[in-house]
DNA sequence: AAAGAAGTACGAAGATTTTCGTTGACAATA
DNA sequence: TATTGTCAACGAAAATCTTCGTACTTCTTT
């Protein structure tokens, strides 16, 4: 076992929290989920794709999330790799969780009942959520 | 029936769609949600009790809500009355439906299962969501 | 070597949101 | 009437987010 000076690892370290991406850093951290770790040319062009946007804001933007901590860079190419380091799922959790708190006094109830009435279930999905709804019903005290 | 010269009314008139309240107008939304109508020092005394912030801060926010359309002001007494023009479930729809598409894909499925895994449902509440989606489920195709 | 292409870095402008100090109007009161 | 307190109006600073132009570096091709 090594000693380090610097840095001590403990088993359940608490992740450096990660703040809430704003809009624009949503919309690359999507790309990013969706075709895994790319480069800026990569993003660039799926970005592009649905609206006009110049290489060099891409750029600037993966550059600020890259200090932010919301994106890893991998700068042994010419051409950076970048990697999301937070999952979709957590980025969900947080999200949803703040307009939980803001929006909805933290009544997941509500939140769902909100959903569910946008009208954008289908009846697979309905039955779906009751499946799950089973499985939590089990857990809950 | 009265013969207006400017400004017509149509039974289904299309309201003026208002703009998504940022985080400090939702703050303030939510006092006058749950208050009704109230004054800018009413509004402020509720908000000081959750965080530090100076009258005219407040003040500020909540002019330029009126702008927005956000709140009415009835100016005729000396203390102006602020009442939200949106309710809360206008709002809750309209940043649910947000979330929703950006970070969701359009998915309420999705999001009601983020909602859920959430744990912040109760068992009363996981069968009340139950009933409604037995509602639901009737009336999906 | 020169030219061009593909990158990153950087700074700065613009837009929006948030914050607060100052001023002036008005009312209550000593 | 003079003083004090309450309020709206306004402007401006600060903070954050977004956008883009320019400069510099590195690689490739001629």
């Amino acid at each position: 076992m090594t000693i380090r000076k610097t840095s001590y690892y403990y088993p359940a370290m608490a992740k450096p929290k990660l703040p809430e991406p704003t809009d624009g850093e949503l919309e690359i951290l999507q790309v990013l989920w969706e075709t895994g770790p790319a480069t800026v040319r990569e993003v660039h062009e799926r970005l592009c794709d649905r609206r006009p946007v110049v290489y060099t804001t891409v750029l600037k933007l993966m550059q600020i999330m890259a200090e932010k901590g919301l994106v890893e860079r991998d700068e042994s190419q010419r051409a950076h790799l970048y990697r999301a380091r937070l999952t979709q799922d957590e980025a969900r959790r947080m999200l949803v969780g703040d307009l939980l708190d803001r929006l909805f006094q933290g009544s997941a109830k509500q939140l769902v009942m909100q959903a569910l009435s946008s009208q954008k279930a289908t009846r697979e999905e309905l039955s779906e959520i009751r499946r799950m709804l089973d499985e939590m019903t089990r857990g809950a005290k």
